[in-house]
DNA sequence: ACTCTTGTTGAGCGGATGATCTATAAAAAT
DNA sequence: ATTTTTATAGATCATCCGCTCAACAAGAGT
């Protein structure tokens, strides 16, 4: 009767752990628990959702914003992969392909509750790694795809940033309906990101296959 | 030397209003100091930018809750004039002119500082004004427009609500990164949104005079 | 000028929140 | 086994938050 499990008491035993390996415990928890309540949730709640004291908490992260940080940094980090400007600007494969390669495997990394919610959330906020993410994003990734698409127009109208950031927007902006709106999410994003792509290219004249 | 005028005095003479008047002045004020700080801002602060006692508020609105939602009201109500429907599928007009009024209009009322985040924070929130209106704006606006564009598509490939929804996104992303990840803002908003447009009509081999 | 109504204030309650401090016990070192 | 180290718990503080209430005074009616 008192031998349950560990698992499912409530008032768990105390377990000691390697700190790097609580702290890592923490920060994944703190991800998940902010990504759903925001960004004032507050500690108790996330201790209680740990299984240990709110106190416990500030042994690792001298403030709750350093806490806050360490979930910004996690969550961030590695989100952009820097091989993409190569493989963005690689002319031996057709830029519809690029594209489609870029977008299939971001929107797969980005489509995510706990990103798209910290993400907004901590832009609301206005957090300094945001900007800085977004500016980042547009100087590695979408530049280069300008550059790209302007070698290859063969209209009249040249391709600007704004073009791009509006492919983005659009594709981005399933992510934002389906994580932050709770809309239904389409069957295939895949699909319809390689529409939202050749909407583009097309407007610009390029060829699938150039 | 204690004659000084009213406006500038931090401890404001009494000023009695007319309920109706006061409450409105609270909830406008409202709206600008939860655009800003997010709806879990403290009453107190808003109280003090209304030059006001904070136990004041709770004369106008029982609880909290209660102010935000008059300040959901106040910000969601009207911002899709109903008329929209009709005027979108207005055959007499080519579909680009009917699409370009629309979005010009509505980005003209959405791309604005308090609605974009409001919108926003409520969106996180769950709130359900917030889900309501983007079913509402599918229903009136997007899917008319879907029924209008497939009326005129003469390639293989038919539109989708998707479709729309990524038309739909991509402009909605102008006032995002903008007024949410204080982004710069294109210069002339009007026309990307034509590009949007021409871009999605394109896709469907819809001439712009049809 | 006086009264009456009620918009407004100021003090304060109960609970929550971020953060601190000391005692305890789990694991490592010997 | 015993000691040492330090991760963890529990109690607690100062402050802040939503909200209440009695007292006051601005403006309308007479």
């Amino acid at each position: 009767m008192d031998n349950q499990t560990e698992q499912d008491r409530d008032t768990a035993a105390r377990r000691r752990l390697p700190p790097q390996e609580r702290r890592e415990q923490i920060v994944n928890e703190a991800v998940r628990f902010f990504a759903e309540v925001g960004l004032e949730g507050n500690t108790r709640q996330l201790a209680k959702r740990l299984g240990v004291t709110q106190s416990l908490l500030f042994k690792y992260f001298a403030t709750k914003e350093e806490l806050l940080e360490a979930v910004y940094e996690k969550v961030y980090l590695g989100r952009l992969s820097n091989d993409w400007p190569d493989r963005l600007t690689d002319r031996s494969v057709p830029l519809r392909t690029r594209l489609l390669a870029f977008y299939t495997e971001y929107s797969g990394l980005i489509f995510e509750h706990d990103w798209m919610r910290i993400f907004m959330f901590s832009g609301l906020a206005g957090a300094a790694l945001n900007n800085r993410y977004l500016k980042h994003l547009g100087d590695v990734i979408l530049r280069p795809v300008l550059a790209e698409t302007a070698a290859l127009t063969s209209g009249p109208t040249q391709p600007t940033m704004e073009d791009l950031w509006n492919l983005h927007g659009g594709i981005v902006y399933i992510g934002i309906r389906t994580h932050i709106y709770s809309l239904p999410a389409p069957d295939n994003p895949e699909e319809v990101i390689a529409r939202a792509i050749d909407k583009y290219l097309r407007f610009f004249g390029i060829p699938d296959d150039a």
